[in-house]
DNA sequence: GGAGGTGACGTACC
DNA sequence: ACCGGTACGTCACCTCC
């Protein structure tokens, strides 16, 4: 039969000791198909140079007759072909070694015990991946597809009698067709338990929210049957409320299941509950149970649907650019869907009242709408990824950056003939991660000041482009200087790089490009996501620069990280001298801006010589105006009288701040402390003396001393990194985090941790000793938060006014004294 | 027991 | 372990007198 096809669920199964990648997906009317499919299974022995025909022949021979039993089943090389290849760049001899299945690879690549054979290679990307590469049907494309439709077929075992699709198709052909746009089955879900540990308490109700639906499943029986309250469904106990759960996923059938932090919680949670009932949870398309996976982190995958833990991708593809001081699904929301869900105090579930149940089912239906939402918010990007790096989603919304970055690698091999690097091994990761740091960015030592008439000039990609521009990657690298090879001083060494292209360094111009196409559709229409893609693609290409420093790479090369950075601070540098030249002032650069004075310069001018630059930089190099400004300002560091780096605040001329390093930005400092400063700053930018900053800290000072700042205000907020007990020193908020475990508040490793510092009875020496947190009685330490928090938030800035900001509150108190006597 | 240096730690910049 | 190096600042801890 023919039918269209848009791939979204892979996995694999065996038959007969043979793989089959099983796929679920849609045809364009929304009908759900499971298509079968299988691939050639091999890998490649590269042989080593000047091995002759004859010798290879007889080779051939030796490999073909090898059969071995592995993992229970008969398995064997099913022909051996011979082929010209790449490998890292150079021309190699290889031989294409066929098996009968891809879990034996391991086993049979070890059979190879050939000193005619150099290196074996391709046995461990991973039989989906494998799949997806031979025959190019990647996740999220529409396809053409012709197939042999499986009715109560015998093949596959009865496989498709088993399955929950409506059609399944063992797969002839496929033809990529145009692209439609595709609007996926979604079900967002969220429970609520009455203890957070896993395998501790009892789910007390599970919310569901998909495409025109709402429910929200408990067994707690309340009387909420009024108008508004429909959406609660009763079930008698547990046992029944994760019974209508599984029911509710097949009913409505989704390609998406969706959770927050569902990796993580939601999903063990409700397996560890099953296991305690004896219940199954037959979530797979095929009736299997969710299969959890632990590695560094657990994934919970379901047979057919792919179960997104939306954490994890914001986490990865956007939290670098997020506003947001917490990754929770609340602060996500806001801002993202500007939108928050309702608060509700959590109680313990034994002393709540009807009302107080009321709002946790609206409470717990909110988590899962706007999990629901932010899912459509992301889909674009999901889709994006998914397509871009061949991958499925359930792969790309988990993986780092790194592994992204080799995914896109990987799936563009065969376009450069090339045969893939292998993984590191364990000892090669714990070499590599034993390796010297290598130079990095050039950062420009500030003189402090307030500044007026600023422009300031960032090259665009920087490191990408100069990784493409100058072919850096660890296929171009040279052993020793060779003619027309590019020379690169890492100052302690010399490092060559071949001059023609390497396929890592293409690939990284393809990169540049789809950043650059959003980059300019953010141009066109300003909103979140556009914004949030285009730095999707900004931390790729970002992130194949980090990939190449990256111990766990298969592509791993430092020394093309040390050359990129090192061409990076010749750049710059010169951009600056040209600068200075050219009758500007530069007053600061870090790794690939620069900001500097106009003088007497016109923005037209500054615009011109901007274009004269960029027309002697090399390759896809560019420089581009990021904006004209006001006012600038830049300050001491608190030790010493020299400019701080990577702290400035900047205003443009229609008075927006750009506020960089300062503790306005900094998430561990009390709100008091932050708001004070950031206001501070808008008054001298936007005035340009600090007369009214003055008065304005002096107010600030006179509440802090009559106590009349909020709680809320003086709250000091930390993560902690690791577990309690690591911590060698024992810092406020590990003082903190204990008290918190005391009085028995949940809290984890990444938890961020809140408490102030209260007045004690007697003197204490350690700040930790004054520790209390947020719900605890108790006034706060006013020469703490003055000296502490307020004063080094505004005295740098004052300075730069020379105004002694801590001398004038001494003298004051001097004042007050000399009055009382 | 206070001064001063150092290391651990968290966070931000690009 | 899950992209890199550069930089600032606080607090605890250690040494020294």
């Amino acid at each position: 039969m023919h039918t269209t096809f848009i791939p979204i669920d892979y996995g694999y199964f065996d038959f007969e000791g043979r793989n089959y990648i099983k796929i679920t997906g849609r045809d364009e009317k929304g009908k759900r198909l499971c298509v079968i499919d299988s691939c050639p299974i091999y890998f490649w022995a590269i042989l080593k140079a000047g091995v002759s025909e004859k010798e290879i022949e007889k080779l051939r021979g030796k490999i073909e007759k090898i059969q071995l039993d592995a993992n229970g089943r008969k398995t064997k090389v099913e022909k051996v072909e011979i082929h010209n290849k790449n490998f890292l760049g150079k021309p190699v001899k290889a031989l294409k070694i066929f098996a009968t299945n891809y879990k034996d690879m391991h086993e049979v690549a070890d059979k190879l015990g050939i000193p005619e054979i150099e290196k074996r290679r391709g046995y461990d990307l991973g039989l989906i991946t494998h799949y997806i590469i031979e025959k190019k049907l990647v996740p999220l494309n529409w396809y053409e597809i012709e197939g042999e439709v499986l009715n109560n077929s015998r093949e596959f075992g009865g496989i498709d009698s088993a399955l929950d699709v409506a059609v399944c198709i063992k797969l002839k052909s496929a033809k990529e067709i145009e692209n439609k746009t595709f609007v996926p089955r979604v079900l967002a879900f969220d429970i609520e338990t009455d203890e957070f540990q896993i395998g501790k308490g009892e789910i007390l109700m599970v919310s569901l929210v998909s495409d025109n639906f709402k429910k929200v499943i408990t067994s707690k029986q309340i009387n909420a049957k009024e108008k508004g309250f429909e959406f609660v469904e009763y079930v008698k106990d547990e046992e029944e409320l994760l019974e209508k759960f599984v029911a509710y996923v097949k009913k409505l059938a989704p390609d998406f299941l969706v959770g927050y932090f569902s990796d993580g919680f939601d999903m063990p949670y409700i397996k560890a509950r099953a296991e305690f009932h004896k219940m199954k949870l037959p979530l797979g398309l095929d009736g299997s149970q969710p299969v959890f996976h632990r590695g560094s982190m657990t994934t919970c995958r379901i047979d057919g649907i792919v179960h997104i833990d939306l954490l994890k991708f914001v986490d990865t593809a956007y939290s670098q650019y997020m506003q947001s001081e917490t990754m929770s699904l609340n602060d996500v929301s806001k801002e993202f869907l500007n939108d928050t869900k309702s608060n509700f105090e959590f109680k313990s579930s034994t002393k709540m009242s009807d009302e107080d149940w009321k709002d946790y089912f609206i409470y717990n239906l909110q988590d899962s709408d706007l999990t629901y939402r932010l899912f459509f918010k992301f889909w674009p990007d999901i889709r994006e990824f998914s397509r871009v790096l061949q991958e499925p989603s359930f792969e790309i919304s988990r993986n780092g950056m790194s592994k992204n970055v080799e995914s896109f690698i990987i799936h563009n091999l065969d376009r450069f003939n090339e045969i893939p690097e292998k993984r590191p091994t364990h000892d090669e990761i714990g070499e590599r991660r034993t390796r010297e740091k290598y130079e990095g960015a050039f950062v420009f030592q500030p003189i402090p000041g307030l500044y007026e008439n600023l422009a300031i000039f960032d090259f665009t990609s920087f490191w990408p482009s100069i990784i493409a521009t100058f072919n850096l990657s660890k296929s171009t690298i040279l052993e020793k200087k060779e003619k027309n090879s590019l020379e690169v001083d890492i100052g302690k060494s010399k490092i060559f790089f071949n001059k023609s292209p390497g396929f890592f360094p293409e690939m990284l111009k393809e990169i540049i490009l789809l950043r650059k196409k959003y980059k300019q559709e953010l141009k066109i229409k300003e909103d979140a996501i556009t914004k949030a893609r285009s730095n999707a693609f900004k931390l790729l290409a970002n992130a194949s620069y980090g990939y190449q420093g990256f111990f766990g790479a298969r592509y791993y090369c430092p020394e093309a990280s040390a050359a990129t950075t090192g061409l990076s601070r010749d750049f710059i540098k010169d951009i600056i001298n040209k600068i200075d030249k050219a009758g500007y002032r530069t007053i600061y650069s870090d790794t690939d801006s620069i900001a500097f004075l106009l003088d007497k310069k016109t923005e037209a001018e500054t615009t011109a010589f901007l274009k004269e630059l960029n027309k002697k930089l090399p390759g896809i190099m560019e420089l581009e105006l990021e904006g004209f400004f006001k006012r600038g300002i830049w300050v001491t560091k608190r030790a010493g009288d020299i400019g701080a780096k990577k702290k400035y605040a900047l205003v443009s001329k229609d008075n927006k701040l750009k506020i960089r390093g300062f503790e306005t930005v900094r998430r561990d400092w009390c709100r008091l402390a932050r708001e004070t400063q950031n206001k501070v700053l808008r008054m001298i930018l936007e005035d340009g003396n600090e007369k009214k900053a003055l008065i304005y800290i002096k107010e600030i000072i006179k509440k802090i001393r009559e106590r009349k700042i909020d709680r809320k205000e003086i709250l000091i907020r930390t993560q902690l990194k690791k577990q309690i007990s690591e911590y060698k020193n024992i810092s406020p908020h590990v003082i903190a985090a204990k008290k918190m475990q005391e009085q028995k508040i949940p809290i984890d490793e990444g938890a961020l941790i809140e408490y102030f510092i209260a007045e004690t009875r007697e003197k204490k020496k350690l700040v930790r000793e004054k520790v209390k947190l947020v719900h605890e009685k108790g006034e706060y330490d006013i020469k703490y938060y003055l000296e502490k928090q307020l004063l080094p938030a505004v005295e740098n800035i004052m300075q730069v006014f020379n105004v002694d900001i801590r001398q004038i509150i001494e003298n004051k108190k001097q004042d007050k004294l000399s009055k009382w006597i």
